[in-house]
DNA sequence: AAATCGTGGAA
DNA sequence: TTTCCAAGATT
């Protein structure tokens, strides 16, 4: 197998975003924050919502200390709110388990709420500067063109968190640089839409560009029409309790104007299934 | 283990 | 206009 982790290094110096995780004193309470948003949601808009967020909250017992309904809150139009009520979880749980600081150990890590492997090992390796496989969807995609000589990932993730393995230098250092440049890499060359194969450091070596492009993969369904979708339902209901907090609503007056009741119902019922809405009286309101 | 879960920008 | 995609985790 071609040797990645040499070219990538040295793409990565000198190509590397500034991004304000990257910067050494961060701190890994605002590294695992800059996880739970980058989760599914693009960077751009992740970044002016960290920074007003660790500027509220700078360490995880003082967000632990404010009432789950104020995270829910601040998260905004990030997306997924439910992120925000397990960083939340995560943030008590940091307080309660670890004195307040955000633990190192990937078991301990992935033990809490809403960190799974990827987030788990990005914590470990960027905070912590240890040496793991860290892998999310820029790093599958890198590993299934250059290594597979295909156009998408189709292995399991435990075989890319063993390929990645194998790939980074023994030195804890220059494994978290191959870690961050291979998550790069995927992000602004090997694009899932039109990569950049002249810019592209490992291209000599990609097996998918000396098999000439073959396009096998590309068998996933399409995404949803969020139109007209549950989702939307509950992203109404959510933002309708975000823009009255800490005022409820009156149940009759929740998206009183959807067109789709037994939907709306849906939407109502699923938020408060999973806590990011309470129930009581004849009200609606953010969790306490 | 496939389905579910928001939102906005770019192609 | 519609479709695609974005540092995933949970059940």
């Amino acid at each position: 197998m071609p040797d990645l982790a040499t070219p990538l290094i040295a793409w990565y110096r000198e190509n590397a975003r500034d991004l304000p995780w990257r910067h050494p004193e961060f701190g890994a309470w605002g590294i695992l924050v800059s996880e739970f948003m980058l989760q599914q949601t693009p960077v751009a808009r992740v970044i002016p919502h960290l920074e007003a967020w660790l500027e509220r909250w700078p360490t995880p017992s003082s967000l632990a200390a404010d009432a789950p309904a104020e995270a829910v809150r601040q998260w905004a139009n990030l997306g997924y709110p439910r992120r925000a009520l397990w960083l939340y979880r995560a943030a008590v749980e940091i307080r309660d388990r670890h004195d307040g600081v955000v633990p190192r150990d990937v078991d301990a890590l992935l033990a809490l709420t809403g960190i799974g492997d990827y987030t788990a090992r990005a914590v470990a390796v960027f905070a912590y500067g240890d040496r793991h496989p860290v892998v999310d969807t820029n790093t599958r995609r890198v590993l299934a063109r250059a290594i597979d000589a295909k156009s998408q990932p189709e292995a399991p993730a435990r075989r890319d968190l063993a390929a990645m393995d194998a790939i980074l230098p023994r030195d804890d250092n220059e494994a978290a640089i191959v870690n961050a440049a291979t998550m790069e890499l995927g992000a602004v060359v090997c694009t899932a839409r039109s990569p950049r194969c002249e810019a592209c450091p490992v291209a000599r070596v990609c097996g998918w560009r000396v098999a000439g492009y073959p396009d096998t993969g590309d068998d996933r369904r399409k995404q949803a029409r969020y139109e007209g979708s549950d989702r939307q339902a509950r992203g109404a209901v959510l933002k309708q309790l975000r823009d009255a907090a800490p005022q409820p609503i009156p149940f009759d007056e929740v998206i009183a104007q959807w067109p789709d009741a037994p939907q709306r119902d849906r939407a109502i019922d699923s938020l408060i299934a999973d806590g990011l809405a309470e129930a009581s009286d004849d009200v609606l309101r953010l969790p306490s």
